[in-house]
DNA sequence: ATATGTAATGTTCAATTGAACATATACTCG
DNA sequence: CGAGTATATGTTCAATTGAACATTACATAT
């Protein structure tokens, strides 16, 4: 897929931005491998671009952005809660962000993708803890068996959907939690996809 | 710690990073908050960047950086098999990569950070499937309650690391599977510092 | 009243940087 | 052989961009 050349600029670039936080310029490229023209640079750009693996803001400076696209990166946002449909989510309500790849995330295109951190222990046994952060998507079209964010009574909860003779309900995977039936309809805010959760430590430590 | 407007311009700052993937830079800054010179910007910068909010490049272009050491992105090896320690592990083994910031990962500084897919249910009661990715720290200081990557017999295991009077076994964490009371050394990989889980779907989905 | 910190304007300069053009060599594929 | 691609050089230009300087205004604290 890429010659060597291509792709040690390649390595490079993805180095430079890991390390210092900025692309390198095509100057910072051409020096760094001792190319007397920097013309040398932008056709392997131009190659990187075309293959798929970088992407740019062009006529801007330092504007490369590394992008192959399985290793295509997102930040999702964390919400607190969320008060009623996808569309009144705002910045206030993020709580911070999750940065992953969306190959592990599991992630189609279907719709937005966002978190939601648990609360309680009503997914317990469906191997989710209180504290855990429960990626999603933004569908409405849940599938039997679907674990799903959904509004009830003005509350999301995270339940696991399921269709029994034609009627969806929302399971709670906890014998101490009962089902909830929906009074009229079903507001679901996300399936999900995946899950993120930090191990707590065993006892305390003391470095952050 | 900061004003509104400075924080405001921080915020620009790093939503316009998230979603173009690159910094603004001083005139772009500019524009947004409609200021008639960039002086202004200048000196947010400048206070922003003595107060440790941001970091910069000197005289390069682009080049602030929304430092906050969380924001930090690693690229986390997943290892199929571990065959004897750490130093033998070699691309070779490398299953694949999950990306994700080292807040969200509970990183500390003290070791690398690998992964390994998880193989069957012995960890069960400690909501660890089959598949799961553990993500672990590379430290032989594990604690009572840890959750560690040993090697056992040749093979790696993933087992709570438990202290009896002063003597480490390893449990396992459902009572299918017998505990392991080390016969000579226990050679510890790793201690467990988050999980990451793609839920699999409710039913089969044509896309990948 | 007089510093001190924050906020804002207007202007100018020079370094940084991407981009284009013409040109050349080597290699592979048909 | 000729077409196409990857690789490399040398040069020039213009847009982008960070930075500095002088100045004003308004709070708040000393």
């Amino acid at each position: 897929m890429l010659t060597d050349r291509q792709k040690s600029i390649l390595d490079f670039i993805q180095n430079e931005q890991r390390e210092k936080g900025i692309t390198p310029s095509t100057r910072e490229i051409q020096n760094h491998f001792g190319y007397a023209s920097q013309t040398s640079v932008m056709q392997y750009i131009a190659t990187l671009e075309r293959k798929g693996f970088l992407d740019r803001h062009a006529r801007k400076a330092r504007a490369l952005i590394t992008s192959s696209p399985k290793l295509r990166i997102t930040d999702i946002p964390i919400y607190g809660q969320i008060p009623a449909g996808m569309a009144t989510m705002t910045e206030q309500d993020v709580e911070g962000h999750v940065t992953l790849d969306t190959a592990s995330v599991n992630a189609s295109r279907h719709g937005r993708t966002f978190a939601l951190r648990v609360r309680g222990d009503s997914m317990i046994e469906a191997h989710i803890l209180d504290g855990d952060i429960v990626i999603l998507e933004d569908r409405k079209d849940a599938r039997n068996g679907d674990i799903v964010a959904a509004l009830i009574d003005g509350e999301t909860t995270l339940k696991r959907y399921v269709l029994e003779r034609g009627r969806p309900y929302l399971k709670a995977e906890n014998p101490d939690y009962p089902d909830l039936t929906p009074a009229r309809e079903l507001r679901i805010q996300g399936v999900m996809i995946s899950l993120v959760r930090r191990q707590p430590n065993a006892h305390r430590r003391k470095k952050s």
